[in-house]
DNA sequence: CCTTGTGAAAAACTTCACAGCC
DNA sequence: GGCTGTGAAGTTTTTCACAAGG
């Protein structure tokens, strides 16, 4: 078999697993457990077990999990194995602040280009990367850049998206408090920070 | 009854819906079918419906939903139909972005502190709001603040969310790339902008 | 026609419990 | 003793199908 077929709530999980791995990995640990793994992530063992089984049996009885190996394999279901080059658009507050976020590294991200609209940008650089004119993003898919964080304000995120399909973009993460209609087969995920804050009231 | 017991997966949409609805309000609509949301949302049509059917039957058969009824059992069931303060804990160039950012006010919160570590930062403005010594939270619940979005370097988040705590904050959101292990009764979110980015290659 | 509201069916996911192995 | 891996059981969530109403 290749690996069976892996549950989109399991997909989900693997970057928090990634996260909590590398931790343990730079404590210097060989070997992590499913409690281990629990205890830190606020969930149950058998759900990690049952999550890590999915792809191939590789931990060891009565010991663990061997580190190097899990996150070997979580890096290769995630296709995180090779560096990712993504483009930024918007270098407003929220796109300076992306920039210059070093999580970005522990998932192989490198953002290799930056682009805005406004003329007093361009030109000037944001994360040792120069800022170019988003009217020219030229075929970013032919430079090996499938990946885009939108940080553009909500009124210009569907036109921007839609440029940046077209530019061959695969997959969007899409920071503006909208939704994007592009075609099913670019992946869009939305963060909205406010919303998520909107859900904390209700269990306070 | 009161309400129906709401599903935990409904809850986590409501937000999405406020956003969604609150766009067809500012379009001057009155009424808002299932599928006009559906659409727009990405989702299916009887799920709408299921979902705005634990808190009571309110729409008009044929017509759809009233757009402000709909937009105040919304925020009745959220408890954001009184404005909700909240704290800011990190004034760097994540910190700054929330301060300004204006997508908070469609759901009522108001960043009435800012607080950091820096001497450099403290008694400077952001968002209007005077940045103050991390070192004297004081207690924040007593006046009235029960939120907390805590943009503080990872290594930090630990030890400022348990002071929040102390302060009577009660739900915290949490944008630091790591775990947060705090007594249960209290709310934690989680947003990792790169662990969200680590999903899109799987896809791609 | 158009819609909502909802029980029932289906699907997806989580948890349990324990065999098997170190 | 410890821990993994997994079928089976349990739970939650989604989808369907259609009655009932405008």
């Amino acid at each position: 078999m290749r690996y069976r077929k892996i549950p989109d709530e399991t997909v989900r999980r693997l970057p928090q697993y990634l996260r909590a791995v590398s931790f343990v990995h730079k404590q210097g640990c060989k070997y992590v457990s499913s409690q281990e793994l629990a205890e830190r992530l606020h969930m149950k063992s058998p759900q990690i077990r049952k999550d890590l089984s999915y792809f191939g049996a590789f931990g060891v009885k009565g010991t663990g999990y061997p580190v190097e190996t899990l996150l070997g394999r979580i890096r290769e279901i995630l296709k995180l194995n090779t560096p990712q080059k993504a483009a930024l658009i918007g270098a407003g507050r929220l796109g300076k602040a992306l920039a210059s976020y070093p999580g970005f590294r522990l998932y192989g991200f490198d953002i290799v280009e930056v682009f805005d609209r406004s003329p007093r940008k361009i030109g000037r650089k944001i994360g040792g990367v120069e800022i170019k004119d988003v009217a020219h993003l030229g075929d970013l898919g032919k430079r090996g850049i499938r990946l885009a964080l939108l940080a553009v304000p909500a009124g210009a995120a569907q036109e921007v998206a839609e440029r940046l399909v077209e530019a061959g973009v695969r997959g969007i993460l899409n920071l503006a408090p909208c939704y994007l209609k592009l075609p099913k087969r670019i992946k869009v995920v939305t963060i909205d920070i406010a919303m998520e804050l909107g859900i904390l009231p209700y269990y306070v």
